[in-house]
RNA sequence: GGUCCCUUCGUCUAAUGGUUAGGACAGGAGAUUCUCAGUCUCUAAAUAGGGGUUCGAUUCCCCUAGGGACUACCA
């Protein structure tokens, strides 16, 4: 190429750059999540929801939530149910989409079904589609012996492509309910461009070959409806996962079918298991459900869920919602896929749970009481005031909601450690630990009921340890394991609080019989 | 099998054509006049391999290897 062409060539790339440019600069950015209703909202989903909120919010579009219920055998309405709690539960809300409305709806694809058939017909008529009568039974045969003989080429071998009016008359007098499929060109390539990958190119050869359009159900497969919804709702931004990659020439060819212009696409890096694979149950919990039934906080979860495949800085680790919707770019998405990583995840929770104000946490808490049979399921004013005082005692021990039952065992069980030698500290022994849990619970007892101050009380028990000749955990832990039934306990001054002054009385008093018992 | 994508500590990630390659989780050690937890301090740990380009490459290019996704009348 000369010189002087080679500018020419450079200035017309600018100009329709720029043409490009106005035609979208102009248009705010409108983005979409649209799930399929076939499943409980799981870690993967929920991430690319978050990263499309994000990005519509930092850069002032739209959010829109579109319902892609267009396999009947798959769906369920305790999905769709679990889509909207989902979402609620994390706070993000939609711009356009079900329940709200907008300028283009319905948002649900099912009550979108004419559409679909009519554009179908549409490429029809243009030549760009055609209707095939192929049974599922000859094409699963097909596909096994390509399976079979390992063959270059898989896929549909354009059977119908062709067909003459007679043999499609034919057909339609036997009542075959035909499928309608994309023509693809055998020739030449696809080229779209992807925000992170760059430009991506397949051969049109190596396109899946004419992908069924509309199902002999009338319904629209994913490609069609998703297409021309996209279109239809004006979206600017595609952001999906990568396992959509290989399907995006498809796309472009189908938006070329139409003659509408493709929008921009970003392929969000995908959520791996620790093993490498794509994330799913035999890792762990996945769906959202889970998460919240254990006890995760929505900000941890949002935190945690956009750090995998995004960051900032590299060093910012704290992010809540409202920040995110100021700072997220979509050029520091990454391209790797990410591993996730549930121990991080309880780190975060645990984080967020001792960052919770207390009143915000008695009540998130309150539902596991219950459910553990703690509390009854109308508390009263004592039982408030119970959870009232564990709350703080517990907080920092608690990476999850549900810790809160194990923690606060001992207050409603009562199930003693028979064991002497469970009582007896590391250095101590039985003699002493008889006799620090005796002059223990003298010192603690007399000392509580003249209202002594804890400190002071703790001063004491730990001169009685010096004066026995044991560390201070000789004292402590025959006390605590006295009043909690267990070497793992929240602290001796907040356990008996929580307890009550006459049940650690009479849990102490039993304990020191066990102990005389042993020593005898 | 075919096509496409990816590659910095175990994990999530930062960085630049020139740094002791930074942070966080997890791990290890220690501190905190009670266990556990929390908090604090310290510590170990990475540019997949091989070729180029370059005075210099982890960064740019090529090859190899490894991993992943897709290959449905599912999305």
């Amino acid at each position: 190429m000369s010189k002087s062409l080679k500018i020419i060539s450079i200035m017309t790339s600018a100009l329709s750059g720029c043409f490009l440019l106005i035609r979208r600069g102009r248009m705010e950015v409108r983005v979409r999540y649209a799930p399929s209703p076939t499943g409980l909202q799981h870690i993967g989903g929920v991430r690319t929801a978050l990263f499309n909120y994000f990005f519509a919010r930092s850069s002032g579009g739209k959010f829109i939530l579109r319902v892609e219920d267009t396999d009947r055998e798959r769906y369920s309405d305790e999905s769709l149910d679990d889509l909207y709690q989902t979402l609620d539960w994390l706070g993000v809300k939609w711009d356009e989409g079900p329940v709200v409305g907008g300028p283009y709806g319905p948002y649900i694809q099912s009550e979108r079904f004419e559409l679909y058939k009519k554009y179908a017909e549409q490429l029809v008529k243009d030549g760009k589609a055609y209707y095939c009568y192929c049974s599922p039974e000859r094409l699963e045969k097909l596909r096994a012996e390509q399976v079979a003989s390992k063959s270059e080429y898989q896929g549909y071998d354009r059977h119908c492509a062709n067909l003459t009016d007679e043999q499609r008359a034919e057909y339609e007098r036997q009542g075959i309910k035909p499928v309608i499929r994309l023509k693809v060109p055998t020739e030449g390539k696809t080229t779209f461009h992807d925000i992170l990958m760059g430009d991506i190119t397949r051969r049109n050869r190596d396109v899946s070959p004419d992908p069924i359009l509309l199902k002999s159900d009338g319904f629209p497969t994913y490609h069609l409806a998703n297409v021309i919804d996209d279109h239809l709702m004006g979206i600017t931004h595609i952001m999906r996962a990568q396992e959509w990659i290989p399907s995006g020439p498809l796309h472009i060819l189908l938006y070329e079918a139409f003659g509408w212009e493709p929008p921009v696409y970003c392929h969000l890096p995908m959520v791996m298991g620790k093993d490498g694979q794509k994330l799913s149950k035999r890792h762990g919990s996945t769906s959202l459900r889970d998460f919240r039934e254990k006890g995760y906080l929505p900000e941890a979860i949002i935190n945690y869920v956009t750090l995998v495949g995004w960051s900032l800085d590299g060093s910012t680790e704290f992010f809540s919602k409202e920040e995110l919707e100021k700072c997220f770019r979509i050029e520091n998405i990454h391209k790797a896929p990410g591993v996730f990583d549930y121990k991080k995840l309880d780190w975060f929770n645990g984080y967020y749970i001792r960052a919770c104000e207390n009143s915000r946490l008695e009540d998130l808490v309150l539902p596991y009481l219950i459910k553990a049979g703690y509390i009854g399921s109308e508390p009263g004013c004592d039982e408030l005031e119970l959870v009232k005082k564990l709350v703080p005692a517990a907080k920092e021990r608690m990476k999850v909601l549900s810790d809160i039952v194990p923690l606060s065992t001992f207050i409603f069980v009562d199930e003693p450690v028979l064991d002497a030698s469970v009582y007896c500290a590391k250095g101590s022994d039985d003699e002493k630990t008889l006799s620090a849990l005796k002059h223990g619970a003298e010192i603690l007892l007399s000392g509580l009921k003249d209202g002594k101050a804890e400190e002071k009380i703790e001063e004491e028990l730990v001169a009685l340890s010096t004066e026995l000749g044991v560390k201070v955990n000789g004292v402590f832990q025959p006390l605590r394991v006295a009043i909690t039934n267990s070497t793992v306990s929240l602290p001796l001054f907040d356990s008996i609080a929580l307890l009550g002054l006459d049940e650690t009385k009479k849990r102490i008093n039993r304990a020191i019989g066990i102990l005389e018992a042993k020593n005898e």
